[in-house]
DNA sequence: GAGCACTGC
């Protein structure tokens, strides 16, 4: 008993309502090809399950249960607990499997991943064979992977008739999933069970406003402090849509927290938000001081990724952002747009965890009846090139007849299948070719997968530089979007951002910075003087050493030609351009604004520099971009790099021949 | 003059 300390376990595992239905989950497993679990967060059926599995035996011959998570820190830390409860060490029995860190061994026999992972083993070994069981957890989610996953299982499903599933899922999507599963063949016996879980959660009172609030962040602060002022003890969380929401109701309650008199309550107003290094999350998890109340001000991130505990009230603004992509311009914007009403549920369940609790809705009851069911699946508000590519290389060909949870939109199929056409990834015949399967090992957006390989050709060659170039312009900064940031104003970043600024744009930028990073040993010290941030460039260090394995393994790598070690920025450049082509615009040098070179688009959409860009303000004719984004009714290009005019029809003749040559 | 949340042998 004294070798591990489990004081961290919110509960015995025995007392977890989970406890009393382990026979019958055993048995279900037993009988049924699909088990669907319902229930709440607090069930235990995340960390029970799998050991219940292992006890009935499910482990042997050497097969393992695997465990799949939307999210990898949700993958590293209940892998982190299953092992504790088990009393092994993590890695050993117990282990998990996320990009970049692999805690498994040899005797592993419960293994946590995230769906994307699974995906890729998929690739190398198409019926997962090595697997009894595979457990999709929080598939209520519909996030894109875990919806591939599903599709995917059904078809292993049908070759492996030993394979056991179980899909976790809230209430709502429950009966989806299992229609999923049964697959239309009502007479067939029946291929699912559903197995609901009571859950441990107490009852939240829910409170609307008369009138719709014509600004729900005054609202939600005000209630907040009536909260202070008349509710018993218990922490506030308050869901905004994002940092600047977040900032506007920290300022206003700072103020009122300052003006407490020191004989009352305290009050600490803290934000959540991704954007915030983790040192910052971290206050929102420390309980308050001695009589203090912490009022949490959160986007999105406390709905399902992260649990904060002593929640009793809940303020909901009924708003969230929702990222959308429009398959007819291409354009990615990010909206703010009324939750669902599963979301509703979920954020005012986050009241009632330790004790009964209360939510505020800031609108009307009305309208609360007006929201959509559920958020519109991921599936089918995304770009699709990156997924259909991944789905041929996994052998689903004919897409449009693969079942999905949620078929995707044919508009989306559509422009997804015509972008992987003119990278030459699929043939005439939209089979996969050689070069596409090679973009799907590659674990890089098509576009820069597409470039990555043409820098190997003896054209280009300059394989280094266009690995660090793909892996500065994939990778995305947990401490904002920015490479350059400075709390000392915008001056500071600028000055030391002109160190590695290069005339021919933001690609090149990047390999400058990562240049001088990686001479300086990557040195944190050296990018706090330098206004770098340290988190994005070694997370591009840990890419491009995973590419440089991907592109080794394909082995197709060149040598470099000792001659001229140091390729010129015209060969990089045209390199980049065979995956962007697409991705065109030239500047009207009059006011400084780019025009889209796609005729469709050509006449509607004026799009801005990004801010974040070094194109922002200098002077380019025609240029390439990697993100063309819609935000406040602006559309934004980012990462962006001159190019000539000759390129963009040499390295994209198939494109601008398919969009203009009618 | 700007960044919802995630993710890849």
């Amino acid at each position: 008993m004294a070798d591990f300390d489990l004081s961290f376990l919110a509960k015995p595992p025995v007392l977890l309502p989970i406890a009393r239905h382990k026979r019958s989950l055993q048995y279900a497993v037993e009988k049924y090809p699909v088990v669907i679990v319902v229930g709440h967060t607090g069930s235990g059926k995340t960390t029970q399950l799998p050991q219940y599995l292992h006890e009935a035996g499910w482990c042997a011959e050497g097969k393992m249960i695997a465990v799949t998570q939307p999210r990898r820190v949700a993958a590293t830390t209940i892998a982190g607990r299953v092992a504790a409860e088990m009393r092994c060490q993590l890695g050993q029995e117990v282990g998990y499997s996320i990009r970049f860190e692999d805690m498994t061994s040899d005797k592993t026999k419960i293994k946590f991943l995230t769906d994307g992972m699974l995906l890729k083993e998929a690739l190398s070994d198409p019926l997962l064979s090595k697997y009894s069981v595979i457990m999709v957890d929080e598939a209520h989610e519909r996030a894109l992977n875990s919806d591939l996953l599903l599709a995917l299982l059904r078809k292993i499903q049908k070759k492996r008739l030993d394979l056991k599933m179980i899909v976790s899922s809230a209430t709502i999507e429950a009966q989806a999933i299992a229609n999923f599963f049964q697959g239309g063949q009502d007479d067939q016996p029946s291929q699912c069970k559903i197995v609901v879980l009571d859950g441990r959660s107490y009852p939240v009172d829910i409170q609307y406003l008369d009138q719709p609030a014509e600004d729900y962040v005054a609202i939600a602060v005000e209630t907040a402090i009536k909260i202070h002022k008349d509710e018993g003890s218990g922490d506030i969380l308050v869901f905004f849509t994002g940092r600047d929401e977040i900032q506007r109701g920290l300022e206003v309650l700072t103020d009122y927290a300052q003006k407490i008199l020191p004989s009352d309550q305290a009050l600490q107003p803290l934000p959540l938000y991704a954007g915030l290094s983790q040192a910052e999350q971290m206050y929102v998890f420390s309980p308050a001081a001695e009589h203090t109340r912490k009022v949490i001000l959160s986007t999105n991130l406390a709905e399902a990724s992260v649990t904060i505990d002593g929640i009793v009230y809940v303020i909901d603004s009924g708003y969230v952002k929702l990222r959308t992509y429009d398959p007819t311009t291409n354009i990615e914007t990010l909206r703010r747009t009324p939750v669902s009403k599963a979301s509703a549920v979920q954020r005012a369940g986050r009241a009632g965890r330790t004790r009964a609790g209360k939510c505020y809705r800031l609108y009307p009851e009305a309208a609360y009846q007006d929201l959509l069911m559920t958020t519109p699946p991921e599936i089918c508000r995304t770009n699709l090139a990156p997924t259909i590519l991944q789905l041929k290389a996994l052998g689903i060909d004919n897409l449009a007849s693969t079942q999905y949870l949620t078929p995707p939109p044919a508009k989306l199929l559509a422009r997804g299948l015509e972008v992987l056409y003119s990278l030459d990834a699929l043939d005439d015949y939209a089979k996969l070719t050689t070069l596409g399967s090679r973009m799907a090992e590659l674990a890089l957006p098509p576009m820069l997968g597409r470039a990555l390989l043409a820098s190997v050709t003896d054209d280009f060659n300059c394989l280094p530089e266009m690995l660090t170039v793909c892996a500065m312009t994939s990778q995305q900064s947990q401490e904002g979007n920015n490479l350059f940031f400075s709390h000392e104003g915008e001056r500071a970043w600028e000055a030391s951002r002109r160190k590695f600024a290069t005339e021919e744009g933001d690609h090149l930028t990047y390999l400058n910075a990562y240049n001088a990073f990686v001479k300086e040993n990557q040195s944190q010290r050296w990018c706090q003087s330098n206004h770098l941030s340290f988190k994005a460039l070694s997370r591009a260090v840990s890419i491009r050493a995973q590419l440089e394995r991907n592109v080794q393994r394909l082995g197709i790598a060149t040598r470099v030609d000792p001659r001229t070690p140091n390729a010129t920025t015209d060969r990089i450049l045209r390199c980049i351009t065979t995956g962007y082509f697409a991705n065109a615009a030239r500047m009207n040098p009059v006011d400084g604004t780019f025009r889209s070179l796609i005729s469709s688009q050509r006449s509607t959409v004026t799009m801005h520099a990004h801010p974040s860009s070094l194109m922002f303000n200098r002077k380019a004719d025609y240029v390439i971009f990697s993100e063309l984004l819609e935000s406040g009714n602006k559309i934004y290009i980012k990462d962006i790099s001159k190019v000539e005019k000759s390129w963009l029809t040499q390295y994209g003749s198939k494109y601008y021949q398919v969009k203009e040559g009618k």
